[in-house]
DNA sequence: GTGATATAAAACCATCAAGTTAAATAACTG
DNA sequence: CAGTTATTTAACTTGATGGTTTTATATCAC
């Protein structure tokens, strides 16, 4: 599933639509609203962060609202976390970051 | 740069890469070895680690050792960082609510 | 210089990704 | 039912990816 993950995460629309989702549930159209792009477009994303697990969808009438589902996220991480030795330096400041949000 | 950082870790032949070179240095054609494809294939996901930051070469005589370079892989932890909250939230709701179940 | 080794570059092909517009589907509203 | 809203599907274009084989470049060893 790494590979859908990380190919998910490598575009910036998407990364963008998950930062939103991160503050709470958003329909399609509350979605695409903030980008220069269709509505489809948009869609096709949609579709694409589905499959790779990072997000589920609802029904509430017309609207398909959708939700973040972290989960493939915490994956990815765990396997990053497997190189942090790598920056040892800066593994430090990354650590006081996750102490903060903590 | 999140973008290729991403999009590089998307190939299991490239993720397979970092993980030979998270133990040392190596050349290219030590790196194609264990792989079913020609070395130009190899040569290629190198370029593509390259492109991203991941991975630095040097020259010894004929061969371009490669390292690994981790610093991409660190900004990729702290982008992901900032949902690690949010999924431990989401694990302690799904908590609370199991626990309300009993 | 010749030949062998290590790697990169070029040309090509098939498939996939990201966008478009236009049409189809689903559900509400009057 | 007709019309509107929300979303998906289809068909298409363009450009990137991942692989191939063949050719070129660089360096060593003789």
């Amino acid at each position: 599933m790494l590979d859908a993950t990380f190919a998910a995460l490598a575009d910036p629309t998407r990364r963008a639509i998950l930062a939103r989702l991160a503050q709470g549930e958003a329909t399609v159209s509350e979605l695409a609203a903030p980008f220069a792009m269709s509505q489809p477009a948009v869609s096709k994303h949609l579709k694409v962060l589905e499959k790779a697990g990072l997000i589920t969808r609802g029904r509430d009438a017309q609207r398909r609202p959708c939700r973040l589902a972290a989960e493939p996220l915490r994956e990815a991480t765990e396997w990053l976390a497997g190189y942090r030795d790598y920056w040892e330096e800066s593994f430090q400041r990354l650590d006081s970051l996750l102490r903060g949000m903590e």
